[in-house]
RNA sequence: GGGGGCGUGGCGAAAUUGGCAACCGCAGAGGACUUAAAAUCCUCUGUCCGCAAGGACUUGCAGGUUCGACUCCUGCCGCCCCUACCA
């Protein structure tokens, strides 16, 4: 462990205290300069950052420095997704109100994010449970509920019995509740739902239009979108005229293969088709088994699949066969109509189910050549099929649809496994549902002007008993807003997902009064350019945020399609073989590691350890390793100073990005020294750009600081690094490069080695360096010489070399000879610059 | 069951995308400095054979394509993530 480190503490607090000071990152909409906006995640305040935390942000500030340097108007801002219920758990158990808990959370984190150093605008600054910000997502609720995007109805939620209150599905764990343990059961409640479904076709097609995002998140949308094509049609119920079966399928062509059909056990229809006594007292049995079983065993692999064979049998539309009817557990409520044909030739389930029910099957489509499996769902020529025969499935598909279509019978049809977003919370603290019920009106949104639907602040929070609203009567008892007589407010409250969805729009324009956001300042500032957050918001947050915009646009609100450019999903921070979180007791505190090796080495370490995407091991010895590095360029610079010329008297500084002759090196380690500074430059720039590899970045500039220690460490003995001014000129031109490269990884550091320089501009207002193509290149490469494939010689060429001469020198040369010896040379082959292979025989 | 990803030294990882496998760092060993320690600096460190020069082997396993494969193809084995009877 050390004991000589570099004064970080003060180092820190002075550089952010001149940022600060001087509104270093406060931006502006400037249509002369290309913007960027950056943005991370923003945090639900929780209580306390720690270095799984500062991942992110240090990805973001690396980002957003090096974009300041590339030229550009830098948006980075920053602020608290403040809604949610840890806040009315801590209520609960320790009796602080959520308002207290909440801002005393996010003034401990702002200072932590303070003293990070990360580059906001700390002015746009914005809290979602303020009623300011709330506010403008309730305008929009009104506006989206008069054109239907917004709607109430009942629906199946997960209920927990123990402590009477709807649970959101992220808070549901293995089937239990997150906070008593208790199993959560299904139940039927009213409640409001965004018709996100509404817009599955667009946010399906504009995943191929998303180039800067992660193929596998936009995999995992289009999978939750899930769209599937096929055609729905009615299968009459045999002996109860007027009453059919609705089902859904993407095998139309496969419609002379049904050898039953099957219903979802809650299907509505059943009570209408099972009407003896006996049979329903059969079918409530069967009922209450699927409902116990669903609970105990939901990730079984291959659990059996249950049925109850009805009396009632449904008739096929297209050969008017009669088929036995099922309830059956593998047919779910939730998707397509609740029922389905089946049809065991080509399909997996429905065969399963047939063989375990003594079922007739009937293949529809010709089996390969070979084939042994059971259920056939590839392509091959219709079979069995009436006047299908001979088609293929994709054209039995159209002619199948189409039959029905031309005799009314049924329709195309597109299904998706994308559900509307229920946005009913049965808690306190999140934004009030802006609408109130009234005897005379009945449900009618607040007006405008009233305006926020505030949070009452006197509530009493036990976690039972439903939304604490309804037991606020000076919240409840309301006006009509429409005949003025007495009302009763919505006491549900917006998921926290709602407020998320437009953080990024506000952030444009925290301050505005008119509106959700300033028209102009987000026509110049959206998109985001480039977003940074957790791979668990692949669906959830990303696919509402992308929604919600589309609503805004669709209200006249913004131009844009789509909410963010680019996304940078980084990996988890592990320490003890899982994620560091507080509920496990594995964090790694943000002020424990900035105490003790300051806020640079513990970015440092951790845009080292891993690239990005990877999920990233806390290694103590890894910051150590980090903090040492650190200290050495320190005391390279600080050892140094007189010859590069800093202090007080500084030279005229040269921009690295322009060739100097006088600093041109006039020897051959002077030359390589060089070389090596500007490869590092295109190295860095490049790790940066192309794939966010920042660890590779880091290993660039570790090299640099190695070969600048050897060159200044060999320069002085006689080797011929050159004249004193020659070799000063080179320090300087690579300790400028290192300390421009390195800043936006370690910004207080660099800023003040930059300064000790004698540079009066901080060193972020500098332009990022530019390879010199005239110190890159080399004269002479290093060709290796195989023999068969295996390294036998190496030989010193000048660049561009002739293929024919390569040859021969590789031929000639004496390590390889003995390798090549009296064998046949078949072939030779040449790989510029790089390589030459003997091939022989014997 | 379906979808996606991964597998390289003792560890985190790298490899200009088909051309010297293991950059950079961690850990370890030896040495210098020191009364001593810490810090710092230097040397070594994939495995095996060898005093050495040098050689053989090595990217989960088995094949294939190629002058040449960590990289491409096929089949296995193992791990991780997502999703779950989606009709």
């Amino acid at each position: 462990m050390s004991t000589d480190r570099y004064p970080f503490r003060e180092i820190e607090a002075k550089w952010q205290g001149i940022w600060e000071a001087t509104k270093q990152f406060r931006v502006h909409e400037d249509p002369s300069r290309p913007k960027f906006y950056c943005l991370e995640m923003f945090p639900y305040p929780s209580g306390r950052i720690h270095m799984g935390h500062v991942r992110v942000y240090a990805i973001g500030d690396l980002l957003a420095r090096y974009k300041w340097m590339r030229g550009y108007n830098v948006l980075h801002p920053m602020g608290w997704d403040a809604f949610g219920l840890p806040a009315e758990n801590a209520a609960i158990e320790h009796g602080v109100h959520p308002v207290i808990w909440t801002y005393e959370n996010i003034d401990y984190m702002r200072t932590q994010l303070m003293k990070m150093g990360i580059s906001y605008d700390w002015d746009r600054e914005v809290t979602t449970c303020d009623p300011a910000y709330y506010k403008w997502e309730q305008l929009i609720f009104i506006k989206m509920l008069e054109r239907g995007l917004a709607y109430r109805k009942r629906s199946t939620v997960n209920w927990c019995p123990s402590c009477q209150t709807v649970l959101a599905n992220e808070q549901v764990e293995d089937g239990r509740c997150w906070r008593c343990d208790s199993e959560v059961a299904p139940r039927e409640i009213d409640g409001w739902f965004f018709k996100i479904t509404s817009y599955a076709d667009e946010l399906l097609a504009w995943c191929d239009r998303l180039p800067g995002w992660p193929e596998r998140v936009l995999t995992m949308q289009r999978n939750w979108i899930g769209k599937s094509e096929g055609a729905e049609f009615d299968l009459p119920v045999a002996g109860h005229p007027g009453l059919s079966i609705r089902v859904f399928t993407t095998r139309p062509d496969t419609v002379f293969g049904m050898t039953y059909a099957v219903l979802a056990p809650e299907h509505p229809l059943v009570d209408q088709v099972v009407t003896d006594p006996v049979e329903r007292a059969a079918v409530a049995r069967f009922r209450a088994e699927v409902a116990r079983q669903s609970e105990i065993e939901r990730t079984a692999a291959d659990r059996p699949k249950r049925g109850l064979r009805l009396s009632a049998r449904v008739l096929n539309p297209f050969n008017e066969a009669a088929v036995p009817l099922f309830l059956a557990d593998y047919v779910v409520m939730g998707y397509g109509t609740g029922a389905i044909m089946a049809v065991p030739g080509e399909d997996e389930r429905d065969w399963e189910f047939a063989e375990q029910h003594g079922l007739p099957i009937i293949e529809t489509v010709k089996r390969p050549d070979g084939w042994t499996g059971k259920a056939y769902t590839g392509d091959g020529v219709k079979v069995n099929s009436g006047f299908l025969d001979g088609l293929t499935v994709a054209e039995a598909k159209r002619r199948a649809t189409d039959w029905l279509v031309s005799r009314g019978l049924g329709a195309a049809k597109v299904n998706y496994r994308l559900r509307d977003w229920g946005i009913s919370r049965q808690r306190y603290w999140g934004a009030p549902i802006p609408v109130l019920y009234c005897d005379a009106c009945g449900m009618v949104p607040e007006a405008a002007q009233n305006l926020p639907v505030t949070l009452p602040r006197d509530v009493q929070l036990s976690g039972k008993g439903g939304s604490p609203l309804a037991n606020v009567a000076s919240f409840v008892n309301a006006i009509c807003p429409r005949c003025g007589g007495p009302a009763r407010r919505e006491t549900d409250t917006m998921d926290t997902f709602v407020e998320s969805s437009w953080y990024f729009l506000r952030y444009c324009s925290p301050g505005y009064d008119s509106g959700m956001f300033e028209r102009g300042a987000a026509d110049y500032w959206m998109p985001v350019d480039q977003y940074i957050g957790g791979i668990e918001h692949a669906v959830l947050h990303l696919l509402y945020a992308r929604f919600y915009t589309k609503v805004l646009r669709d209200l006249g609100l913004t131009k844009i399609d789509e909410p963010f450019m680019a996304l940078l999903s980084q990996g988890m921070v592990i320490k003890d073989g899982a994620k560091m979180s507080k509920s496990k007791g594995n964090v790694v505190s943000d002020d424990f590691v900035r105490e003790k090796y300051g806020a640079d080495a513990g970015r440092l370490f951790e845009l080292f350890a891993a690239p990005p995407e990877k999920d990233l091991e806390w290694n103590d010895q890894g910051i150590e390793g980090a903090s040492r590095f650190l200290n050495r360029v320190w005391r390279f610079v600080v050892g140094h100073l007189t010859e590069l010329g800093g202090g007080e008297t500084p030279p005229p500084s040269a921009p690295p990005d322009r060739v100097r002759a006088a600093t041109l090196p006039t020897t051959e380690a002077g030359r390589a020294f060089r070389r090596a500074i500007h490869e590092t430059i295109r190295r860095v720039t490049d790790d940066i750009e192309r794939e966010f590899h920042f660890n590779t970045a880091i290993a660039a500039i570790m090299e640099l600081v190695n070969a600048l220690q050897a060159f200044a460490a060999a320069a002085g003995d006689g080797t011929g690094a050159g004249a004193a001014p020659e070799r000063a000129a080179l320090l300087r031109e690579a300790v400028e490069t290192t300390l421009l490269l390195l800043g936006p990884f370690c910004p207080h550091v660099t800023e003040e080695l930059w300064s000790l320089l004698g540079h009066t501009e901080s060193l972020f207002k500098q332009r990022w360096p530019v390879a010199d193509p005239g110190a890159l290149q080399k004269t002479e490469v290093t060709v290796v010489v195989q023999v068969d494939g295996k390294v036998r010689g190496r030989l010193l060429v000048d660049v561009d070399t002739a293929d024919d001469q390569m040859r021969q020198l590789a031929l000639g040369d004496d390590r390889v000879k003995p390798w090549v010896g009296q064998r046949h040379i078949e072939k030779v082959v040449v790989v510029p610059n790089r390589l030459v292979n003997i091939v022989t025989r014997a």
